[in-house]
RNA sequence: GCGCCCGUAGCUCAGCUGGAUAGAGCAGCGGACUUCUAAUCCGCAGGUCGCAGGUUCGAGUCCUGCCGGGCGCACCA
């Protein structure tokens, strides 16, 4: 909810009012109308563009049609001064009792404050990592593990009916690359040499646990089989030791997945046949030949007449093939049944958070999902670029050969869960992230968690203070919820408000933008100016927090202090961070 | 060759779906600790938003074309 909202209806009814009898044109539209907080603090509290949108419409030049507003906006109740600036905006300043009426809420929120039903009860499938099952997750899979964890989140807290998903890769030929990587660990674990791991077969040791337990439980048995008979069993095995451990990655991490849903089944199901009679039924599949790719025709190209998704005739660059040439279904063609298996189960709107890698899957996806669900279905990919791991400033060589593979666990071991779900969260999605582990635990400014964390443990310091030293002062939430506010008027704090104010407005428009990076920046500013008024303390002792000659004041900042670390907690809450109390 | 992403201060990056004189942090320079935690804060300096057009009251943001960097391009998943 904006806090400004209702500044806008006071708008329209004064248009409505204008329409009948101040000669203005009625049924303005006001749609592109936009009342919000100003970047430059001397613009005021609240800009809006209403003059310069409606100017057209009404047929006035925009700042005449701004001094007739103005006028009307001046006699408002919460408005304390207005003024016309440049090409048309009415900037306003509030009266800081408007100010307080907002901490009041935030306080009366409390922790759940800036939750709110923007997305009116919409159902949104949010599915991520979905690594394929064959080996652990290493840290760029962290990235997308924590963008689609808070984006979830962030939908659950902004009135979205939210499903947090895991598509487990389990068919295919990379899962029988993994039954046969396993077969040869298998008989590593049995006392065989087994030299060098073929190229093509996954050389991780990580595979050496799944020898011994095949070894263990089936002992030499599996010896004697044809590989059409040991492959399901190393297979299967596998796979699960593998799940075992990602659900365990994931359980540090502290994030807890709704539902795992498995390529195999989808297939065994039926439901690709299915979906591919929906798209069959709506005229989207021919059978065609695919021209080569320009400029790069793979060597072994030879044209072939194949069943194809005409994915052109919803945006996508080529049509695409659902069968490869011995018939079987390609991933697409699966991939395609389970987003039409998460549309069906009830979700009109789709998230795939992904790597970089899949870039170029983008297209014919949201193509697929567009012709499958007959456009009711939205489908938005969220594609995750590379994490850059570091150590102070030296980027970290990795290679799975060479053995220095960096797994999302050792990251997790090394820096905390915390630390790295906020990190992973302090670049927009689609950028390439610096992840330097020697950095974030550094207790600095240049450590934003740890900025934040200060921030946080410094409100409550402020708190555990306040009370030691005026023991007589209540300072509960519920004694601070009802603290009379009107003490607070000093621009420092008033700003401080209105960047608490703002809290609301920023998970809504992070939440429809799908873009949970925004928050962590938000949190910044959050800490920044706290610590500012903090600060403010020491050059001008009447600021300070705690004055213990004045209970009345002391409290109302106390209100502020405690508003301040509620609006922190609510963001780390959204983030699955931990708000620490106390640093020491 | 085609498609997608990126290009903003010396460096790392924001820029809230088109708003005003483009903002932070770091690095640089200058300040503030008998004090509620100085692991913090305040100030100064720093810009052809890759280039050129276009759309309109208004463009870092949208459109077109170039330049430069990254990624991906049947029958892998």
């Amino acid at each position: 909810m904006n806090n400004f909202d209702y500044l806008k209806s006071e708008l329209e009814s004064v248009l409505g009012w204008l329409g009948e009898d101040g000669g203005l044109p009625k049924d303005l539209d006001a749609s592109r109308v936009t009342f919000e907080l100003p970047r430059e603090a001397s613009h005021g509290d609240v800009a809006t563009n209403a003059a310069m949108v409606l100017s057209k419409q009404v047929g006035m030049a925009p700042r005449d049609l701004a001094q007739i507003l103005l006028t009307e906006f001046e006699a408002h109740d919460a408005v304390r001064s207005a003024e016309i600036a440049g090409p048309g905006f009415i900037n306003m300043r509030l009266t800081d009792a408007f100010w307080q009426a907002r901490l009041a809420e935030v306080l009366a929120a409390g922790e759940t404050y800036g939750h709110s039903g923007v997305g009116g009860g919409a159902t949104v499938n949010v599915e991520y990592v979905s690594a394929n099952p064959t080996g652990p997750l290493h840290a760029a899979h962290g990235r997308g593990a924590v963008v689609g964890d808070v984006l979830a989140s962030l939908l659950a807290a902004t009135g979205h009916k939210v499903t947090r998903e895991y598509y487990v890769n389990d068919a295919g030929a990379q899962v029988d690359v993994l039954g046969r990587s396993a077969y040869l660990r298998y008989l590593e674990a049995l006392g065989e040499d087994i030299g060098e791991i073929p190229e093509g077969l996954y050389p991780g040791a990580y595979l050496k646990d799944v020898g011994q337990a095949l070894a263990a439980e089936h002992g030499e048995s599996l010896k004697a089989m044809d590989q059409s008979e040991w492959l399901p069993v190393t297979k299967n095995t596998a796979i699960d030791m593998m799940m075992a451990e990602v659900r365990e990655d994931l359980t540090a991490l502290g994030i807890e997945m709704d539902v795992f849903s498995s390529e195999r089944a989808i297939v065994a199901e039926g439901k690709v046949e299915a979906a591919l009679a929906v798209l069959e039924a709506g005229g989207h599949i021919y059978q065609g030949v695919l021209e080569p790719p320009k400029g790069k025709t793979p060597d072994d190209w030879e044209p072939r007449e194949q069943t194809l998704f005409r994915a052109t005739a919803f945006g996508d660059d080529v049509d695409r093939p659902l069968k490869k040439s011995d018939g079987s279904y390609t991933y697409f063609a699966s991939d395609i049944a389970y987003h039409y298996d998460k549309f069906t189960r009830g979700s009109d709107t789709l998230i795939d958070v992904l790597g970089a890698d899949h870039g170029g899957y983008v297209k014919r996806m949201q193509a697929a999902v567009t012709a499958v669900t007959d456009g009711k279905g939205r489908l938005d990919i969220k594609i995750c670029q590379l994490v850059k791991l570091m150590k102070a400033g030296v980027p970290i060589k990795m290679s799975k050969r060479a053995g220095t593979f960096v797994t999302l666990r050792d990251v997790i071991d090394q820096v905390g869960r915390d630390v790295v779900r906020f990190i992973m969260l302090t670049r927009k999605n689609d950028a390439t992230l610096d992840f330097d582990l020697e950095k974030v635990t550094e207790e600095s400014r240049d450590n934003p968690v740890w900025y934040v964390q200060y921030a946080n443990a410094r409100t409550h310091s402020v708190i555990r203070q306040a009370a030691e030293a005026m023991p007589d002062l209540e300072t509960s939430d519920a004694a601070l919820g009802k603290v009379d506010l009107s003490p607070l008027t000093d621009p420092a704090e008033i700003e401080l408000i209105r960047v608490l104010a703002g809290w609301p407005g920023m998970v809504a428009g992070a939440a429809l933008a799908h873009e949970p990076h925004r928050l962590a920046y938000y949190l910044n500013d959050v800490a920044g100016a706290f610590h500012g008024l903090w600060n403010k303390g020491k050059e001008s002792p009447e600021l300070r927090f705690i004055r213990e000659d004045e209970a009345v004041l002391t409290t109302a900042r106390l209100a502020l202090v405690r508003a301040t670390s509620l609006v922190i907690a609510a963001g780390l809450g959204i983030f699955g961070v931990r708000a620490r109390e106390e640093l020491r």
